[in-house]
DNA sequence: GAAAGTATGTCGGCCAACTGACATTTCCGG
DNA sequence: CCGGAAATGTCAGTTGGCCGACATACTTTC
């Protein structure tokens, strides 16, 4: 399995342990815009993202905003700040309708007490996720913004491309900024990147919709070419 | 407690967990330049750090080297692989004269199965070294080298800081060669900001150890000044 | 204690990418 | 279906920090 389908942790519970989980907590509904919790908050709950689209990121003295993880339907975010004590340092920002399930600091312990197959995986999704954010920074060291933006694609596509004949279709919608917060880069600078890796025939764009030409990607994104 | 001291896993525990994990496991020795696993390797052991420093880093095909963690007497290492599954990814690389414990996989999900105080604790490790990781990437993406090489000194200043009347002592060495790989620049430009650092007075280097002058330095790295 | 290896200090040239500024296009709520 | 808001496209000016190259200092090893 590769790293980047680790992390839907519900589909990887057993169904029991999935129900348990559910008649647990509670859901809550939220609409693009607001957020889950916010940097400052105390920090007692973890959440199992039902359905939608959740980034977490910190912001900074300067205004700028990093996206250290887009979550997705299945995951579970805000576990952290849970394990560790102390308040978010994080948003949980939404990104569009979500439905979220929420579970207490000592529902959670509970539950993973009592289902050791599920504690097993949720140490399975830290250190998963811990190996993403070590990628990323070596991605920050290594590679200028053209082999970020082309290795965030490929990494996204892994995860949420469908083939559609010779291409991979990335089936969600990003805008520059959220590009540029992910890669550590500025929006202009990924607008220009973007075109040119159009022009050089490595992707296609429609209407915010990113269509991969996989083989050559694959190649490209090997390496800063030097 | 501060983030910087909640990772001396050992320290934490309580004495019958320690005396348990510390007779399941085997100890081995390494001296300076060795390797206790490289990236490539399978990973089927967890590595509590005695005695000595090891630096977790991870190669790229450009020949750089990125430190993602200094290991410290008392610290857990390894674990990512081993609850991940999948070979290394990183180099384990010993900087002097080091003790270890070794266990295998089997060995320590027993061990946390039959000390759950001890099973939160790893998981409070986890999140703790989660937290670090995501700080790193908020400053590589939004500091300047002199800022991050700051950051760095106060973060390690916080865990192995001797004061000695007004001033923190660093007691531990760093090339500055190790120093770049931390904050992802170049050892000519570390020999530069540190000197410039000196001349403004925030530290000064005697044969290879810093000393902090803490008030100034606390401030001026808050952020960069503009 | 000499030689080899490793770490530090310093410099000029150069380029990727940031900044700010603006025009244009697309989206979305009422 | 219209108007404001958000997202995208483009450009010239500026600069932080990389690269390469070299000299000096320290520190192991035999």
């Amino acid at each position: 399995m590769p790293l980047d389908q680790q992390t839907d942790i519900l589909a990887r519970m057993s169904g029991e342990d999935r129900e348990a989980l559910l008649s647990l907590g509670t859901m809550q509904r939220f609409s693009k815009g607001e957020f889950v919790f916010r940097a400052g908050a105390p920090g007692k709950h973890v959440y199992f993202l039902r359905k939608g689209r959740v980034k977490i990121c910190q912001p900074s003295h300067t205004g700028k905003e990093v996206i250290l993880w887009f979550c997705f339907a299945g995951e579970m975010f805000g576990l952290a700040e849970v394990a560790q004590g102390g308040g978010r340092v994080v948003h949980a920002h939404v990104c569009e309708a979500s439905e979220v399930l929420k579970l207490s600091q000592s529902q959670f312990s509970g539950f993973l007490r009592d289902h050791p197959d599920s504690l097993h995986l949720v140490m399975q999704v830290l250190s998963c996720r811990m190996r993403t954010l070590s990628e990323v920074i070596v991605n920050l060291v290594n590679d200028d913004v053209e082999t970020r933006i082309m290795k965030l694609i490929l990494r996204l596509s892994a995860r949420h491309g469908v083939h559609v004949g010779q291409d991979i279709h990335l089936d969600i919608t990003l805008t520059h900024q959220e590009i540029a917060d992910m890669v550590g880069t500025t929006r202009q600078t990924v607008t220009g990147m973007l075109s040119k890796l159009k022009r050089r025939g490595f992707l296609s764009l429609e209407n915010r919709r990113i269509y991969i030409e996989s083989p050559e990607m694959h190649a490209a994104a090997s390496g800063p070419d030097h």
